[in-house]
RNA sequence: GUGGAUGUAGCUCAGUGGUAGAGCCCCGGAUUGUGGCUCCGGUGGUCGUGGGUUCGAUCCCCAUCAUCCACCCCA
């Protein structure tokens, strides 16, 4: 070995962003599976669009002084000199793409995406760089009703995940733009009273984002948090109208929740309502799903007044909890079925034809062929290891004859000698038998 | 961006100022076409990376990278 090989440094990937693995893509199938089909039961169509966007869609959305613009988008110019974003959130592209293609012209539209997101974040557990998130966004639609429904949509999609029990809905309104400028001015002037016990992140937020403060984790602001102005006392008539709408569906549908009036989002399009699904189980990354209305945003990206809501789901953070929580069920991981074992390397032209054939029939049947030849003992540990249910075998006995010997890995059962002929139906009526127990 | 902890085989981890071990995994074997249990043998590590101290460092010091936890932020 040279000094210029062992110069060679190792490329890894890039800090927070993550490979998925084979041992684990199964999980992020069957929850991405579940979305899909949820969604189309709702009647929302997907969009996708590009991961990258001109900067100025972000800053113009999710608000200048934001952290999310100020320190945490990759960007970087093109080599036209155009300045360009890795996308830190969906709603943004979802509204250029919907606005530059005509869809909220005259007519509503109930949306969802899925995709890679990118916030230059310190990566911590369920916080990565490189993340993913599933959203689903309602476009032409001003009541509370269609809040209610993709709350409705959210807390079916935990139903269905075995989810429920350990997540928790938090609403809040925070009013038209007017009625929060107003309640902003109020707050602004109480922390003002109190600024001896602000700490060092709620005095810098005092300019930056006041309502946040609200949120602090800091226990020795809490007394003074307690007697500040609420924003629920400060809501405009229509703001509030709308939320009482909005709780009076969610008890009608015997959604539990929870009225959290320090609950604010950090990305400056949201009003009237806001909601978070939260979870204790995951540490201190506990937003599961997170959204609200953001009536405002259309008409400030160009469009025409349009109302909207939606919300965006973390995939890590909720494959996380369902691996956590041991919620996913063993026929979701994707094990095989059969293991088809030619026992030399004279019987592998009839293994693989056989295989082929079984999966021209039996197209739901996960089948693998042996590859890779060896001594026989070690392909039927092969078998074994691939955690296949059942192993067809064929040596020269069985070419011979014609037949296929079906074999039990997993359970107390004498093989069975099949004709190829009759072998279709046994295996058919095996594995389906056994899915439906 | 701030504070703290950690980094030894694919995985989980021991260990020592004189260039390393266990368990699991993987491969082979224990009579001919039957795996799982047991037994035997084997592959595999520049001890995260780069400097420094030292006769000599995996071990001490510094830097760097990565992971984890909390803050910040947020899905």
């Amino acid at each position: 070995m040279s000094k210029s090989d062992s110069s060679k440094k190792k490329i890894q990937a890039i800090r927070g962003m993550n490979d998925l693995l084979p041992d684990r893509s199964a999980l992020w199938q069957y929850f991405e599976g579940k979305v899909q089909a949820l969604t189309q039961r709702y009647g929302y169509a997907e969009i996708r669009t590009p991961i990258v966007e001109q900067t100025a869609l972000f800053a113009r959305s999710i608000g200048e002084v934001t952290d999310i613009v100020e320190k945490e988008m990759y960007t970087f110019e093109d080599r036209n000199g155009d300045s360009l974003t890795l996308r830190p959130e969906g709603t943004a592209s979802c509204v250029r793409a919907a606005m530059e293609h005509g869809l909220l012209h005259n007519q509503t539209q109930r949306l969802w995406y899925q995709g890679p997101m990118f916030r230059h974040e310190r990566p911590q557990k369920g916080r990565y760089r490189q993340f993913h998130q599933v959203g689903v966004e309602a476009f032409g639609l001003e009541g509370p009703d269609i809040d209610a429904e993709v709350i409705l949509l959210s807390a079916r999609l935990w139903r269905e995940l075995g989810l429920s029990d350990h997540v928790t809905l938090e609403l809040n309104s925070l009013g038209s733009s007017e009625a929060r400028a107003a309640y902003r001015d109020k707050l602004v002037a109480y922390f003002e009273q109190h600024r001896d016990q602000l700490d060092e992140d709620s005095l810098r937020r005092l300019t930056s984002n006041p309502l946040r403060i609200l949120d602090s984790k800091n226990p020795d602001m809490a007394p003074m948090l307690a007697d500040a102005p609420k924003l629920m006392d400060h809501l405009d008539d229509a703001s509030r109208e709308h939320f009482e709408g909005l709780t009076a569906l969610l008890q009608a549908a015997g959604i539990d929740y929870v009225i959290n009036p320090r609950l604010v989002r950090g990305l400056d399009y949201y009003g009237r309502t806001v909601f978070e699904w939260t979870t204790t189980a995951l540490g201190s990354q506990g937003t599961v799903c997170a959204g609200g209305r953001y009536d405002g945003l259309v008409e400030q990206l160009g469009g025409k007044p349009t109302p909207a809501v939606g919300f965006a789901m973390g995939i890590e953070r909720l494959v996380l909890l369902l691996e956590t929580l041991e919620l996913v069920p063993d026929a979701a991981l994707g094990e095989l079925d059969l293991y088809v074992l030619p026992m030399d390397d004279v019987a592998t032209t009839q293994a693989m034809l056989l295989a082929e054939r079984i999966r021209s029939e039996l197209p739901e049947l996960r089948l693998q062929l042996h590859c890779g030849g060896g001594s026989f003992k070690s392909r039927i540990k092969k078998a074994d290891r691939s955690g296949a249910r059942l192993a067809l075998l064929l040596g020269e006995d069985e070419l011979d004859a014609g037949r296929a010997t079906l074999k039990f890995l997993r359970e107390e059962r004498e093989q069975m000698s099949l004709d190829q002929g009759a072998l279709i139906d046994t295996l058919a009526s095996m594995t389906t038998s056994d899915e439906r127990a």
